[in-house]
DNA sequence: TCCTTAATTGAATACACATTCAAGAATAAT
DNA sequence: ATTATTCTTGAATGTGTATTCAATTAAGGA
């Protein structure tokens, strides 16, 4: 018996960001190889091929994702200003200049949805679980009475999804916090308003 | 002199729908001699490339959607009703399943920003002379007292841009009218709030 | 220590792709 | 009709691609 000799998760992260910055059709083998130290064997025997090497970044990018926002939100703070610090923190993703500043997520399915349908089935079901866990933060703030009783979690957490799909894409055009921060500023208000 | 055979808009119009449906990366020559029945030669011959083509159908593009907008607000309904009937027909287009479900724009961007200056310089470019043409909305409807008159058009100008975004996001994963259409809503009514 | 099993290596393979080009066809001016 | 000009045709070209595979290396059990 012999053991991988990578470190799977840094590989995956590796070509996470490989992934993110090229999309998946421009970024070839040899991308991946330089990006990962792998070499193509490598990859086809520890992810049959190159698209399973993306669905597996894609998995470790949503269990970053969600660690990260199960952290943030994993305190005795007012939900509202854990809302508020989110929105900071993806508001400095989109200006930052690396690859986070674009979901992977979203990027895949505008990219490939309409001609994968298991990319496609991947990242929505993704991107509802995360859709919930926001909703879950907005039952959270009902119970608070930071937001009124008969509000709707489901559709309160879906317009904060559009919202940050939106922020998101703004910021490609314009990665300007003048621009942004105020967007976010309405967003949140706009949000937990009576 | 002999001029040439083919449709110019008619290709483009072609070119173009097969961009959306596949990106730019993996739409092929031979997509596109299929698509618009002109051969590779024709095609390097009136484009020079494949992303002359690309370029030029971008165009195309942008040049029937200000024609599309411009015509849906050449009357003298009220300004709200317009931006109403505007964001139904961005639903429609979202909820078709045909090509126009994607924005060729913002999808190109997201694509080939990254790599392309030039894409990117034209994107930006087409993207921001629509969020100025709806800013002009703005400021006829606060002419016409419909929204405050400390209201900042450019700024609710570049939120709607932001919601409709979004809107174009969310229609990705969840291509229905139910959960489309109260997002809708509520974006058009915390636009003109006081 | 030897042997089985599995991972690693990187050159070789087969294929798809954008692009070219020389020959042919159509047009308009002379 | 002739000629010059330009467009059209589609097979050929060369490059970049994902993938394979036989040889090699390492690890752990007997």
């Amino acid at each position: 018996m012999r053991h991988a000799e990578f470190d799977r998760e840094r590989v995956l992260r590796a070509a996470m960001c490989t992934f993110m910055v090229n999309g998946y059709t421009k970024t070839s083998m040899q991308d991946l190889t330089k990006a990962t130290g792998l070499h193509p064997g490598s990859i086809y025997c520890a992810f049959d091929n190159k698209k399973g090497l993306f669905i597996a970044a894609i998995e470790q990018y949503q269990q970053d994702r969600t660690d990260q926002f199960k952290q943030l939100f994993a305190n005795d703070h007012s939900t509202v200003d854990n809302l508020s610090d989110y929105l900071a923190q993806i508001l400095q993703e989109c200006l930052s200049g690396d690859a986070t500043k674009a979901c992977l997520l979203t990027k895949s399915l505008s990219e490939m949805g309409e001609q994968d349908e298991q990319i496609k089935q991947i990242t929505c079901q993704f991107l509802q679980s995360w859709h919930q866990s926001i909703a879950q933060v907005f039952d959270t703030a009902k119970a608070q009475q930071l937001i009124p009783q008969k509000s709707d979690s489901q559709f309160l957490a879906q317009y904060l999804v559009m919202g940050i799909y939106g922020l998101r894409t703004v910021a490609n055009t314009q990665p300007d916090v003048e621009v942004l921060q105020p967007l976010a500023d309405k967003l949140l208000a706009d949000l937990i308003r009576q």
